[in-house]
DNA sequence: CTGTTAGCGCTTTCAG
DNA sequence: CTGAAAGCGCTAACAG
């Protein structure tokens, strides 16, 4: 009797006993070894039995149980990915590209945010290492100096790839569009329409982007002979409370800026809106420039010039490579991938008539 | 000498030798079960073996091989999430709410979008199963009729919770905001401003969110002895493009229609835009509200009136109530929570003064 | 507190 | 084409 009610507590609270390759086999008696070659596509087994055991497998509800196979098989088929940040526009451009590259080739994706800190970043590492991941594709928090974290995976052979936010030095696979030129263009055109006294909104100079961004500045203002003036570069973290911000100081400058070019758009967007409020006209009084090509540029007035940059396809691209990289495993090559952008003009930087 | 080569070869392709605990109980002249026990946080091992222990995986660069562990204890630490969606802002704030809440209490996050299409969040509720996750979050595909492909899971004892997308029987738990009242609010507010002739842009109806808001829509017309007029409801797929589309509809209608209420932001916004140049006043002309603040609902001008509805809120609920159902498993509970949203009016719909 | 032992479910030689 | 057997790395009784 007490044995009976055990039985029926246990019962209760273990889930329903696995289905497993023994189970089939003992059911069609034949040996696990021929259910485990009849279950995958591989040649070598007798067609009907082959049958026999996939039409037993559905019967009885049997899943592979994959820790065991990848226990066995030393590959997880697992793709880990650490961003920044998921809730962004541009983040989950690319984490949608990767997830489709990566679903198609039959991977599985475990993602984890750094929340823009290296110890979680480096945590997250951790996670990933343990659960085996076959390649890992990084985009790097904004406090992340050096990257010891991932020097395991390339010592054991795991392919890892940066992306957009990469690490500069040349011995690992990276992804990104080239920041320094894409700002100079952008600055050059401000300059075409006439602006003289360009305040630049920029972030973390630790960073590529922002760094290379601020360097393309700078170059351009020398080439027109525009000097460059410290007090004109505002640093933050770019945000949009940052671009409120950045407007109030803008405002007090002396004499006013004629120009503005932000290292993105959402805070240069806010900043847009506080200026437009203090009756500055739009580009008229000073003309504004971002970087990023976020939805809100085409809707704020006037729309927004600014950097188009895909971050669909840079997700598609960096877990093609990383793909190809974990096939010829060993071989760490440290390929680098630049990728188009695009200049779009729109109205908030355009002074006289249409052209740049 | 062939030997050499092939012995070199040999280890170009291979990764290390994983370190196991096997090599750290050979190093330290003791048991593997000990140093098993030493790793996890458990008592019963003496505190100076542990930290010898600690000490030796550190240097040898021992990493737990998390499929042996998982395969032993029949856990997985994994959370596996299948959203229609990875690149939609409300998505994108749905999963960094879950990855917040889940990281925290040391899970794995596998991630999936079924890209609207019930065949593919089939197959990536398979995968799900065969990574044995221990719950799983689902927020259904646009034309997901039956949820057959997740009684595995619940077979198993393994929870599954529904957000947003949820299925409408009441056995499974489910996450949502009541959309029909809602919808209702916005109806009424649209009333009170003085429409009468309002618009309807709305979705798939098989999906509770839109049906839902459909309803609410059509209830607030009635109480307030409104007719209602299926030619004033527009369904559609809600994108940008879509909003655009339905605005040359609403154009040709005869009356001009004094209201438009949309299932979703994005479309709407398009729809505006569309409405503003060929010369329709808003709010004036025509009255404007929404669904779901997105980012951009406050950039248009005017600023649109919208329900707002917390996606990273919604993400951090949907996995809490996940993994105490994982805690208390086996009794497959089915409890839904509804979250609180809020009517935001801005000027889009804002007819007289101020109050609604 | 520590060691011995068995086994999680699967794959893969190696023989037949 | 199929079966027997070993082992991937870890953990949990159980016994000492």
């Amino acid at each position: 009797m007490q044995k009976n009610i055990q039985c029926i507590i246990h019962t209760m609270n273990k889930p329903e006993k696995e289905v497993t390759i023994y189970d089939i086999a003992k059911k069609l008696n034949i040996s696990a070894a021929t259910v485990s070659r009849g279950l995958q596509d591989r040649a070598g087994t007798n067609k009907d039995t082959k049958k026999r055991i996939l039409d037993a497998a559905a019967e009885m509800g049997y899943h592979s149980n994959s820790f065991a196979s990848k226990l066995r098989n030393k590959r997880s088929n697992i793709i880990g990915v650490i961003v920044p940040r998921l809730n962004s526009v541009f983040m989950s451009q690319v984490i949608a590209g990767i997830e489709k590259e990566v679903s198609n080739a039959n991977f599985t994706l475990i993602i984890s945010q750094s929340l823009e800190n290296m110890k979680k970043e480096a945590g997250s590492a951790a996670a990933m290492y343990s659960n085996r991941v076959d390649g890992l594709l990084v985009s790097l928090a904004y406090d992340t100096k050096s990257i010891e974290h991932f020097e395991n995976f390339i010592k054991r052979g795991t392919p890892v790839v940066f992306f957009d936010r990469v690490y500069e030095d040349k011995k690992h696979a990276a992804i990104y569009i080239d920041n320094y030129k894409a700002a100079y263009e952008v600055t050059t055109h401000l300059i075409e329409q006439g602006c003289k006294r360009i305040v630049h909104l920029t972030g973390n100079q630790m960073q590529n982007v922002y760094a290379d961004r601020f360097k393309g500045y700078k170059q351009a203002l020398t080439d027109h002979q525009i000097p460059f003036n410290e007090d004109m570069v505002i640093i933050s973290g770019l945000s949009s409370a940052d671009g409120a911000i950045a407007a109030e100081q803008i405002l007090k400058m002396k004499p006013l800026p004629d120009g503005v070019f932000a290292a993105n758009d959402q805070c240069v967007i806010s900043c847009m809106q506080v200026l437009k409020k203090e009756g500055l006209k739009i580009p008229e009084d000073i003309a504004v420039a971002g970087f990023n090509n976020d939805p809100v540029s085409c809707i704020i007035e006037p729309n927004l010039t600014t950097i188009n940059y895909k971050g669909y396809e840079m997700g598609q691209v960096a877990a093609k490579l990383l793909m190809e990289l974990m096939y010829k495993k060993g071989a760490h090559s440290a390929e680098n991938v630049v990728l188009n952008y695009e200049l779009i003009i729109r109205e908030s930087s355009l002074r006289n008539g249409k052209k740049s």
